[in-house]
RNA sequence: CGAGGAGUAGCGCAGUUUGGUAGCGCGCUUGGUUCGGGACCAAGAGGUCGUGGGUUCAAAUCCCGUCUCCUCGACCA
């Protein structure tokens, strides 16, 4: 077999998974380990990702109009006392800058790991009447928290994100828009990242430090464990309150606001990886593949040849498509691995045989299927055609293979298998702590978010009638 | 943070048991021949053996500390 050579670079992807993510996102050259434990180097390649993640999602964000600002890193360490639970949430993993300019400072200052509390601090001076009302901000950054196990875009000490910020008249209003960012972040998921996911309300056990309800995007990556994809959240007044965020209403009558946030990180990077790749390495979603077509001459150094990739690629490029033409010295067989292996959605092979004849070979990436019957002439359209088709075939194929792994439970030991098994498990649950927390003893799964749907009948777990039908799955 | 494993050339590893001249494969550089699924020949460059201390005439090798990575558990975007 001509790849085994190549293929042995990486683990396998069915008995090892946990080793081939590892070694998929070093030897592809995403990332590689920073100095500092737990930090990572995003690289070129890697961030040209994140780079069209943003692109996408802020045009997003933009459109429903909210808008783009900036808070300081650092944050006095008072503020997060401020919210009970807050604190009590994220105290443990909160890094404390304690000396600065060559003295120990006054009061410490938290490197933030969110920005709820600088951003409820600095709303509290901004909104005064109910004509401020609603303000809607995000932010681009940073942010920290010090995580006992780390692994490159799932969990690192530093991870770039956006954290969306708004505060409402009515909780009313807040709680919609906790809504409406979640669908959101439903769309993208779908039309972007080809990744199809699982939305709903998280319990009380899961939901983010201080808020009223947390609503989480949840996606199956290939061994069938779930990752959190991003979170919208719900605060009521919590942090209205603690940082006097209050406007005087139309009635004449001062009132607190109604906070809610959103993010996504990424982790969206870990996650489109572990959902789409296969033994291969990476399979990238052209939109936001950094490189969609690369073009791989053939015999380049005969007359004609590299003239030919260049131009092909000069005119795909002015139709707004990222392409490439890979005219290093390596071999054509080398260069066929390497960019298989780094997820390129499809390949373009030109070589004297095919300029001859004014055709061009194609490779898709997702179905490794290849075809030279395809005319240079209208390659513009071939190819938009084909990255469309790629765009919906990841989508379709993740789709069913989540669905196909969805299974329902009304016993614990139903539920253990089911999990076992690489599946999502659908149970009833009673809505009482302590039979999520059996289930978890039990099964080592946790429950991810709460199915609208709600149809079982009885709590897989203590028996009782169910308040709610869950979706339980291993979760990274 | 608990249990296990690993750090030697850019990458993958051998050498450590039994202390005694720093090795192999790939990659890299130069020149040439090649090019339709990880090509070939020739010549070359590259290492404070993770790091700090100790034992010794002598440490990659033995002892103690420490840092980082990987896997599995408890917590999280």
């Amino acid at each position: 077999m001509a790849n085994e050579k190549f293929v042995s670079q990486i683990a396998d992807i069915e008995t090892d998974f946990p080793q081939w993510y590892t070694d998929v996102v070093v030897k592809t050259k995403l990332v590689d380990y920073g100095p500092v434990k737990g930090t990572m180097v995003i690289r070129p390649y890697g961030y040209a990702i994140w780079e069209n993640i943003q692109k996408e999602m802020d045009a997003r964000f933009k459109a429903a109009g909210v808008e783009n600002a900036y808070f300081p890193l650092l944050i006095p360490m008072s503020f997060m006392t401020k919210e009970a639970e807050h604190v009590e949430g994220f105290a443990p993993e909160v890094a404390v800058v304690t000396h600065a300019g060559g003295a120990k400072l006054e009061e410490p200052l938290v490197i933030r790991p969110t920005s709820e509390t600088i951003i409820g601090h600095m709303m509290g001076k901004w909104v005064e009447s109910w004509r401020d009302l609603p303000l809607r901000m995000n932010q681009w950054c940073n942010v920290m928290r010090w995580e006992k196990t780390t692994r490159p875009f799932l969990r690192t000490s530093e991870f770039l994100w956006q954290e969306g910020h708004s505060v409402y008249a009515t909780g009313e209003e807040a709680e919609q828009e906790t809504l409406n960012m979640l669908h959101l972040y439903e769309e993208f998921a779908k039309n972007v990242l080809c990744m199809p996911v699982l939305i709903g309300r998280k319990t009380e056990k899961e939901k983010f430090a201080g808020a009223v309800a947390t609503f989480g995007m949840e996606a199956m990556m290939h061994d069938g464990k779930s990752l959190q994809a991003g979170t919208t959240h719900y605060m009521g007044q919590n942090f209205a309150k603690a940082f006097g965020v209050q406007f005087t209403g139309v009635d004449g009558t001062l009132k607190y606001g109604y906070t809610m946030s959103y993010g996504v990180s990424t982790r969206l990077i870990g996650a489109l990886i572990m959902t789409h790749g296969d033994a291969r390495g990476l399979i990238l979603p052209p939109p936001v593949a950094p490189i969609e077509v690369v073009i791989v001459p053939i015999a380049q150094k005969k007359e004609g040849v590299l003239e030919a990739c260049n131009a092909l690629a000069d005119r795909l490029k002015k139709t707004g498509v990222r392409a490439k033409v890979d005219d290093s010295d390596n071999s054509p067989g080398w260069k066929f691995n390497e960019w298989e292996m780094k997820g390129v959605p499809v390949r373009i092979e030109l070589g004297p045989r095919d300029i001859e004849a004014g055709k061009m070979t194609v490779f898709r990436r997702d179905t490794l299927e290849k075809q030279d019957s395809f005319t240079l002439e209208n390659a513009e359209e071939t190819v938009k055609a084909l990255l469309s088709d790629i765009c919906e075939n990841m989508y379709e194929r993740a789709k069913t293979r989540m669905q196909s792994r969805i299974v329902n439970a009304s016993s614990l030991e139903e539920l253990l298998s089911g999990v076992d098994g690489g599946n999502f498990v659908r149970a009833g649950w009673c809505g009482e702590r302590a039979c999520e927390d059996k289930v978890k003893e039990f099964a080592q799964a946790t429950a991810r978010v709460l199915d609208e749907k709600n149809d079982l009948p009885t709590c897989v777990c203590c028996g009782k009638k169910a308040k709610h039908t869950v979706f339980f799955a291993r979760a990274y």
